[in-house]
DNA sequence: ACTGTGTGCGCG
DNA sequence: AAAGCGCGCACACAGT
């Protein structure tokens, strides 16, 4: 390691850096900055530390001066550390500059506090300093009303960054099982590239054509109202339903109404789901199903989500990594994550500008496979279609079966045509098979589990152990039992689909981290019209899930492709090494969004 | 008028 | 009788 003086301070910039940070602080918390970012009248310490969060050189600058201090200390390619890239990150690409690597400390303490791989470490177990977005004041641990009157509640905002910096370096530093404590390493380091990608992709926003979307709403809703009631189309339909169930008042959004009229025309329906519907013979169905489409579009999709929801050009949600327990990320604003096919059309990339959509094909089958280091069914997948792969394998004898057996394996399904396809699978795949079956079992003793680099699930409430306890007293009724064997399954299914989607997580951050640092590496002399600093330069406009949406310039379009395919490679290596499982992409250049898959 | 809960449905 | 996992959001409806 070399060494560094304080008299050198950001010495980064001379090149290398050698596993230390950059710890960027709030030194005054103005009322601005009580989220932890800088607030406009305050200073910013930016504390160099070593690889043990030891600090060895400082600098104090007005906050003002914070982007032009980070563009300079960029070309040293540090590691910046800070509470929360949600916080400091915005107002640094408001100035058009971007970092290449951090640490969110809220998102990683976060993992490192709940992961049994620092289980034997003081910090495992422990309350984190910081509320995160997806564990806000007001959720599990605190009062939310006490919270309002004694804002101290909301965590510590007094907690030192560098000092939890150091604490989270040391938890993992402890930790026994070297390789447990790598892949532990590169969680971290990837939910905080994943924390980048969501603030990234919110300042660029994901291009929205709102004349198109407007268009697609009128051919198939209707004329709009004009003060915000159904469009025409709807309004037909509605006078039709009414009509044949002979209920001049009917309001079909309501579940209760549309029930009882239901019922009174003779139809035997316990809800007003479209399932249950479409099972049912009576000429108001068809209807009523296509009222249904139209209103779940209106309601959802339609002209107020336009109008609220996109500015600009641009459609920003806000993206919340970690949102999920799983790992997977949650939206909140505009609901993201449920963008339905029919307005996808809108989606449309800038002039001289490409979109390339890419998505994994049967990701969580193949995380599966590489977790459990199933030969066979790495096989199976390899240069083809993994449910197809099962077929010519002979294990099923249909495509279909295939994946509803694959979904019932990884969801706990016990019903239809995928638990009947299990016993076979199970035969022909049993380290597959065997891996799933027992996270259930661990779940459903009240054990948690972990993915493949080591976040991991919570454990039940006390009330489901006092639950299982009573139940299992000799005086418990049979109706205690059966719910406690309910819920037992219930959280079997929980932990059973934990490790894989949680994996599946980790290796679509692993892709993003890559794809995001290729892609800035990538520009073209000419400026387009995404925001600075992104207008020269390919950069990610969404992503759900195991799926991501690259905006980018014609002239850089293939070689974007090509980065999004080199991307899944360098994910799967980092996950599962020489194991022969691969991560077939469908990747797609296009113009808009709807002219993928 | 506001808040919390249930229903239903979109996405992976 | 329950029913395959994970989400967010709009609306209806009940309670205050």
């Amino acid at each position: 390691m070399t060494e560094r003086s304080s008299q050198t301070p950001m010495t980064a910039a001379s090149g290398g850096w050698p596993g230390g940070h950059l710890v960027a602080s709030a030194r005054r918390e103005g009322a601005s900055a009580r989220q932890g970012g800088p607030a406009d009248d305050s200073e910013v310490t930016v504390t160099e530390v070593d690889r043990t969060g030891a600090a060895f050189g400082e600098r104090i600058i007005p906050a003002a001066g914070l982007p032009g201090f980070v563009r300079a200390a960029e070309q040293g390619h540090p590691r910046w550390a800070w509470r929360s890239s949600r916080d400091w990150y915005p107002p640094l690409l408001a100035e058009g500059v971007r970092i290449e690597r951090c640490r969110d400390l809220a998102l990683c303490g976060v993992i490192v506090r709940g992961s049994a791989t620092t289980e034997s470490t003081p910090l495992h177990g422990t309350a984190a300093p910081w509320p995160t977005a997806a564990h806000p004041p007001g959720g599990e641990g605190y009062d939310d009303a006490l919270f309002r009157l004694d804002e101290s509640r909301s965590g510590s905002p007094d907690v030192d960054p560098l000092s939890e910096l150091s604490a989270q370096l040391a938890a993992v530093a402890a930790v026994e099982d070297r390789r447990a404590a790598d892949r532990l390493r590169l969680l971290l380091a990837a939910e905080s590239a994943g924390s980048l990608v969501a603030v990234e992709m919110r300042h660029a926003g994901l291009p929205w054509r709102a004349d198109v979307h407007d268009r697609v709403l009128t051919r198939v809703l209707g004329r709009r109202h004009p003060l915000g009631g159904r469009p025409e189309r709807m309004e037909r339909l509605v006078s039709v339903i009414r009509r044949e169930l002979d209920a001049p008042m009917l309001n079909p959004d309501s579940p209760v109404e549309l029930v009882r009229a239901l019922r009174r025309a003779g139809l035997s329906v316990s809800s007003a789901r479209a399932r249950e519907l479409r099972g049912e013979r009576h000429p108001v169905i068809p209807v009523l199903l296509e009222y249904k489409k139209l209103a779940r579009l209106h309601a959802a999709n339609g002209w107020a989500w336009l109008d609220a929801w996109v500015h600009d050009g641009r459609f920003r949600p806000d993206y919340i990594p970690g949102g999920v327990v799983t790992g997977r990320w949650a939206t909140s604003g505009g609901g993201a994550l449920q963008l339905p096919k029919q307005v996808r059309a809108a989606v449309v990339a800038d002039p001289e500008w490409k979109l390339i959509v890419a998505d994994a094909a049967q990701l969580e089958p193949r995380i599966l496979t590489g977790l459990a280091r199933d030969e066979r069914m790495a096989a199976a997948g390899r240069g083809r279609d993994l449910y197809d792969g099962l077929v010519d394998a002979g294990v099923v004898d249909s495509r279909e079966h295939a994946k509803v057996g694959m979904l019932a394996a990884m969801y706990g399904g016990t019903t239809g045509d995928g638990a009947r396809v299990l016993p076979r699978l199970a035969r022909a795949f049993p380290h597959a098979m065997n891996l799933v079956s027992e996270a259930a079992e661990a779940g459903e003793r009240g054990d948690a589990v972990s993915t493949l680099l080591g976040r991991t699930s919570p454990t039940p409430s006390e009330q489901w152990f006092e639950e299982q306890r009573v139940a299992s007293l000799p005086g418990a009724t049979p109706e205690q039992e059966r719910r406690a064997r309910s819920r037992t399954r219930d959280w079997g299914r929980f932990t059973r689909n934990f490790v894989v989607q949680g994996t599946a997580a980790e290796w679509a951050l692993c892709w993003m981290a890559e794809l995001r640092i290729r892609l800035a590496r990538m520009t073209v002399d000419a400026p387009g019209r995404a925001a600075p600093p992104f207008d020269r330069s390919p950069h990610l406009v969404y992503f759900l899930h195991d799926e991501v949406v690259v905006h980018a310039p014609a002239a850089l379009a293939d070689a974007a492709a090509d980065a999004v395919r080199a991307s899944a490679r360098s994910a799967g290596r980092l996950l599962f090494g020489d194991f022969p499982v691969e991560f077939p992409l469908s990747v797609t250049v296009v113009d808009s969004y709807d002219q993928a898959g």
